[in-house]
DNA sequence: CGTCGACGACCAGAACTCGCGTTGGGTCCA
DNA sequence: TGGACCCAACGCGAGTTCTGGTCGTCGACG
């Protein structure tokens, strides 16, 4: 999973890694995380070992589990060991991102920021819709998810690589094209309005930003 | 029972934890609780011990016993000795956390109220009915905790993941299809009159909310 | 300076997948 | 025995992906 461990410098978080679970403990005590993303399949300890013998020494920090598929009994196992959250594999690494962020929200204890603006857009991450002018737009997940990962890096251009791996599950293996259709369906309903906000950099990708006038 | 104190900090409440008998009478002496959680089972001396000892000394502070499953003899000990409530396990969280307010109520240090309402529902947390346009709905206890976690989050869309961690038992390991049976239920038994106040939201969740008009 | 070809982007519509609602039936207690 | 709970299965339709035609832009070349 050195998709994880990038996924997030790129957010800017300051990330160290360990392949094992024994490595973990050490990294752990060295490096003094925030928080700890554990997947419960590891070579040696298993995630809810892990997580056991880090309360055992007295260690509280929070931990967000990445377990396989709809598999309720780690989700159990992990909860009832005081695991923060989880997140079935494949995920998104947009979805990685966001429940990241949520934890350290929820362990700093600031109530959370449950929007989302850049200029009149306002995306409500409790509704999952967006609003703009007034108006109320019902977005799908692949559209919100979308629209979340442009607002998140507004004004940068991202490319549509970047994009199908943020947006779409790490194991998607479709064509690139999906995200033009779904660049398309996001403008028809919110840059329905003026000013647009999408804007394609041909040759590399595209950039939420107010437009340059000149 | 890490479980236990993650879900009441995720309600906003301060919570200090100890593994022992012994040290939960030292932290309850240092950390002067306005309540006390305690299990039964701890591996020096058992909850009972715990709380004759807080009384010999004098300390009056609520508890809510976790007993083990069906033990009647237990739920009897534990009230005759003082105790304020007891939860026999597993129980679902949501469950947990409305015992604890209800406990605090009692002792006015809360200030939740005993009916839930939204809209023209009304959910009466003393009683465990629903009352709906003038009549009276009886619910199963699945459907009132449920129901609850609904109107507690109104307007909030709720995944199905996050409704089974707070509505059902913690060791259930079912699959999350269950969730879309009762909101089957809810809707015939509430969502029978108009409007219509549970909702879909395709691909996320559900929402308690008044219809929009588009 | 104008034309042409190539490539990227856009988007409508078809095809397919998968999430959700509902129902009937089985199981486990009290 | 009845109620509460959970599961399995089916069908519908929303959501997603793919296909292919068209348009716009840019560089090359006459």
């Amino acid at each position: 999973m050195q998709l994880v461990a990038t996924a997030l410098r790129y957010e800017g978080f300051d990330v160290d890694t360990a392949a094992t679970g024994r490595g973990a403990l050490d990294r752990i005590a060295a490096f003094a995380p925030e928080m700890v993303v554990l997947d419960v399949m590891l070579p040696d300890l298993d995630g809810f070992e892990v997580v056991r013998r880090l309360s055992a020494d007295g260690q509280r920090v929070p931990v967000l589990f990445l377990t396989a598929r709809n598999d309720a009994d780690d989700r159990v196992r992990g909860l009832t060991l005081g695991a923060d959250d989880y997140l079935g594999k494949p995920f998104s690494v947009a979805e990685l991102v966001a429940r990241v962020h949520a934890i350290l929200r929820r362990t700093k204890i600031d109530d959370e920021p449950s929007r989302l603006t850049f200029a009149d857009l306002i995306l409500d991450t409790g509704t999952y819709e967006a609003l703009r002018a007034d108006e109320r737009i019902e977005l799908t997940p692949t559209e919100y998810r979308l629209l979340q990962y442009l607002m998140l890096n507004a004004r940068r251009v991202v490319s549509k690589s970047q994009i199908l791996d943020h947006v779409w599950n790490y194991d998607f293996d479709g064509d690139a094209s999906v995200v033009e259709t779904y660049i398309s369906y996001l403008r028809k309903k919110i840059d329905r309005f003026d000013p647009p906000l999408i804007h394609t950099v041909r040759g590399f990708g595209y950039s939420m930003r107010l437009p340059r006038d000149h």
